[in-house]
DNA sequence: GCAAAAGTGTTTTGCCTACACCCATGC
DNA sequence: GCATGGGTGTAGGCAAAACACTTTTGC
C-alpha cells in the first residue's frame, strides 16, 4: 500500500469523527482499537485529499468503517492546540512493539509525517446503530460500540473531543431535529424519550414529553406494537422527512 | 521580508477573521483592501505557525490588524470546498497588475504557494470599535469599517464567511452574553437596544427589552447621563464581568 | 378484577408580549 | 405647562412543568 506520507493529503490537517449509535438505553460512540501491543483506542480519523472538500473526506472516512453513507454528518469545532501531535502515542506505540517498527510497515519518513502537529476538524454524526457494521481497517484490532459513560481512555485529545461533540449535540438535537437519525424506523414515544433520556443524562416527564414531542408535527402516528405484556399496546411512530413546519396555516 | 512560502507555516490552511465592530448604529465589519489595482477586498486574515495553535494564531493576526489582544474571539466554522482556492482571484490581479509582478514582489514559487487549496478555520470577534485603530499590513491599500449592510463585494468566498459569522453571532447572543463586547465601558439601555436592533435587523420593545437585559443580573447601574436634552436623563450600565448567575440563594 | 404501562386532560407556573401609566428634564 | 424620552407596572397569551385521570392489555 502506498505510504501515507505520499499520498495526496493536506499536510497536517485531520479529521476525527465522533459516531453516535444508541443501543440498550445507552448513548454509544465507535472507537477502533489499534492492531498493536498496549490498548490504544482512537476515534475514527482520517486525512483529507487534495481533491475532496472536508466534507466529503468526513463522508469518506465514516463509510469506510461504518458502511453506509446516509448519515447525519456536521462539523462542530476545530482542535489546534500547538502541542497538538501524535508524538506522544507514537512514541509510546513505537517502544510498546518494537518488532513491527524493524519491518516494512512504518518507515522513519512515515513515522515523522505522522508525529508532526497536527490541526484537527472534529465532526459528529448520528447513525442508525443496527444498519451498521463496523469495520476494522488495516491497523484495527478491532472496533467496537462503547457505552459514553464507559469510554475507554483513547489517544491525544480523543476523550476531548468526544465531550464536545456530545455537547454540541444535546444543543442541537431540539432545534435541528436530529434525534430520530439515532433511531430504526419506526419506534415507539418510550423509545424516544429513554433515547433523549441517554442522551441527556436525566429524565423527562412521560406525559410532557409525548406532547412535547407530537407538538412538532414530525411525527407519523403507525399502528399498535403488541408485545404480548399485560398492558396497553403503544403506537409505532415514524419521522416524517417532510416536515410540514407551517401546519397553521 | 522573509516569503510566505519559507515561513513555518502550517501548509495550505489559513485562518479568516469577522471582526464585528458597532458605530452609528450600524453592525460593522473591518476589511482591508488590497493594494492592487482592482478593488478587492478581503477578510482579515493569516496563517498558522507552527509553534502556536490557532486560537494564538487568531489572536496575532486580530492585533496585527486592531492593535488590541483583549478581544472575545471564537471559531465558528470550517470552509474547506475542494475548489476553494486564491486561484481566480489572484490571476485576475495579476492581469490587472502586470508591472508588479514582474519586480520581487511575487515569485513563481509565491505565486503557487498562495494559489493551492486552502481549508479556512472561521473566527469571528467583538470589539469595541473606539479602542481599535486599524492597521494596514504591507499589501493594503486601506482599511476600513463597513456596514454590514453595504458591504464590498470580497474576495473568494469571504461574503459568505460573514453571514455564517452573523447568524453564529445572532445565535449565541443571547447565550452567551457576549454583546457587551460591542459597546463601551459605559452604555445607556437604549444604546443596548440599538444595537441588539442593528446585529438582528429587528426592532424590539422598549420596556420588555429593558427588563429582559435587567434580569438577566449582570448589569450594574451607574450615574445618570445627563445629555442636555429636554427629557428624563438615563442611566449609565456597566457589564459586571464577574456574573452572579445564581442570585437567587 | 388487577397490575402495568400507555394515552390524554387539567392546573399551575413562568416567560414573553402588549398595553398603560408615571417620572424627570429643559424650554 | 408641556413635549420628549426614560423607567416601571399590569394584563393576556403561550408553552413548559406538575398533577391527575382514563384506557388498554394479558393474566
Amino acid at each position: 500500500m502506498q505510504p501515507l506520507s505520499e499520498r495526496d493529503y493536506i499536510q497536517q490537517l485531520s479529521i476525527d469523527c465522533v459516531i453516535f449509535g444508541y443501543q440498550d438505553k445507552q448513548l454509544k460512540v465507535l472507537s477502533p482499537k489499534l492492531d498493536f501491543k498496549g490498548d490504544f483506542w482512537a476515534l475514527p480519523g482520517g486525512f483529507i485529499h487534495q481533491q475532496e472538500s472536508i466534507h466529503e473526506a468526513a463522508f469518506r472516512i465514516l463509510e469506510d468503517r461504518t458502511g453506509i453513507r446516509d448519515i447525519y454528518l456536521e462539523q462542530f469545532r476545530v482542535f489546534g492546540d500547538a502541542e497538538r501531535s501524535n508524538v506522544q502515542f507514537m512514541g509510546r506505540l513505537v517502544e510498546l512493539n518494537r518488532e513491527k517498527f524493524d519491518s516494512h510497515l512504518f518507515n522513519r519518513k512515515e513515522f515523522e509525517w505522522l508525529t508532526r502537529r497536527f490541526v484537527s476538524i472534529g465532526y459528529y454524526a448520528l447513525v442508525d446503530i443496527n444498519k451498521v457494521v463496523p469495520r476494522k481497517n488495516d491497523i484495527d484490532e478491532s472496533i467496537d460500540w462503547y457505552p459514553i459513560k464507559a469510554l475507554p481512555t483513547m489517544i491525544m485529545d480523543h476523550n476531548e473531543i468526544v465531550e464536545k461533540a456530545l455537547e454540541t449535540l444535546r444543543a442541537n438535537l431540539d432545534q435541528k431535529l436530529i434525534a430520530f437519525n439515532l433511531l430504526p424506523e419506526t419506534f415507539t414515544m418510550k423509545d424516544l424519550q429513554e433515547l433523549y433520556e441517554a442522551i441527556f443524562d436525566k429524565p423527562f416527564a412521560r406525559n410532557n414529553f409525548q406532547k412535547k414531542m407530537l407538538d412538532l408535527n414530525v411525527l407519523e402516528r403507525l399502528e399498535k406494537k403488541y408485545t404480548g405484556a399485560a398492558n396497553k399496546a403503544p403506537y409505532l411512530y415514524r419521522f416524517q422527512q417532510q416536515a410540514p413546519l407551517l401546519e397553521a396555516v
